[in-house]
DNA sequence: TCGTTGCATCTTGCATGCAATCTCCGCTAT
DNA sequence: ATAGCGGAGATTGCATGCAAGATGCAACGA
């Protein structure tokens, strides 16, 4: 018999996206980064036109980001962002430290040498940016940090999860206003989590990543707080 | 300012229910419960006749299931019930494991009397079942208490989590061969986990899920292994 | 005889049309 | 003046039509 083709490597199947997986993927980006704000009504007609296409994709798209709470959906009164609120914060993150702190046992447990060698290069990365006070560097590293260590945990199903609570916590960007003592804090603790990973102390690591989520936490409820009162501020003299 | 509606009790938006959403709820009972059998095609067109309604809202429901994880959709070639696979269910039940974990912690803090009453009482008539070897009366009670401290966690996002990765397993439907050794275990994890939730002991009826969730992985995971003998040697007999 | 190629048929992906429902505006009555 | 009412316009929910792609079969060639 010949060489079979699927033994060659550049040989992979040509990803073909559908309209509505590519407009899930962009209406899903736009969401998280932002660009459409909690609140914001999203009119078939006027997507349709912006996208270039026609109401059914763009309406299989809106029920799949439905389903995943990215937005909701009334009857005949169309599709808006979600609002995110104190108490959802509340309620996710000690959920994204569970996932957390089994993604680092698993991962203390499978991951080798090199992954650890990555990890802390991007730890040395993220520190220098500390340094300098690059907030936004800083966090896109803090991020990749995070989503290397469930990666290193070899579970989709978990990285799956982690993945969508994380995207809808980042819609509350209000981290971006981290107090310098808390950002210090959080700092030490990548510290912490670091040695964890390195002696491959998984019961440690695990604990130390519900700790930081709880941290986390205050620090986003607490700019959420402030934010809130500003907007209530605004309104009251408006 | 009069009374607000919303204070009310008994006033709950009428729930309307869309045709997608409709399916969605039936589609994904009938895969949950095996009458769609994993591997399952799905074609659109003897669906839409099945159910008397038009492609558009049937798409629509296929789309979210699959973002759910629980059918898989290719280009062009249509739906079928996603394959469960072993390494799938050995992914699942950690994570499933962790979520429960945290469960058994905020429900520990938040649970009342009448809480606890109640799963005590569905314990009881569980374990009575047991005794019985009422099979199928035993899972039903245990898949409620296991619900009632999920729904005790008062976690929105985590029950959200916790079922759906609940749905996805339960079609693995091996548990019903549980042995005896094994199922007399099971209900004594059970009585643990009584115990711990009555003292409000968190951090113990966290320890005990998280090994509950463990064996039942193990359960789970012979069977399937058993089942795909006996297929083989099925499939090398005919 | 076996493997390949081309064609017919079927299924799915997307666009569009119609009906049902909601929203918003002006109007009326108290 | 304010609350309630009603209709016009707009938006969504669903059905259907057409085109692109996939499947399976048959004919062809080695």
């Amino acid at each position: 018999m010949s060489e079979r083709i699927s033994d060659l490597q550049s040989v992979t199947p040509i990803a073909r996206r559908s309209l509505h997986d590519e407009l899930v993927a962009r209406l899903r980006n736009m969401i998280v980064e932002g660009e459409l704000r909690p609140g914001a009504r999203l009119p078939e007609k006027e997507l349709c036109s912006q996208f270039g296409v026609s109401r059914t994709p763009l309406r299989e798209a809106l029920k799949v980001l439905a389903s995943d709470g990215l937005v909701e959906i009334s009857p005949h009164r169309g599709a808006t962002v979600v609002q995110i609120s104190r108490a959802d914060v509340e309620e996710m993150f000690p959920v994204m430290g569970a996932l957390e702190a089994l993604a680092g046992e698993l991962a203390c447990a499978k991951i080798d040498a090199a992954g650890i060698a990555e990890i802390t290069a991007l730890h040395h990365q993220m520190v220098a940016h500390y340094h300098r006070k690059e907030r936004a560097e800083y966090f896109r590293l803090n991020q990749q940090i995070h989503e290397r260590i469930l990666q290193a945990a070899g579970n989709v199903t978990l990285s799956a999860l982690h993945s969508s609570l994380a995207g809808r916590v980042r819609r509350a960007r209000f981290l971006a206003n981290m107090s310098p003592p808390r950002w210090q804090q959080a700092v030490e603790e990548h510290e912490e989590i670091l040695a964890a990973l390195t002696r491959r102390d998984g019961p440690r690591l695990a604990d130390i990543l519900r700790r930081h989520l709880e941290h986390k936490a205050e620090v986003v409820i607490a700019n959420m707080t402030d934010a809130e009162a500003e907007t209530t501020a605004q309104s009251a003299a408006g």
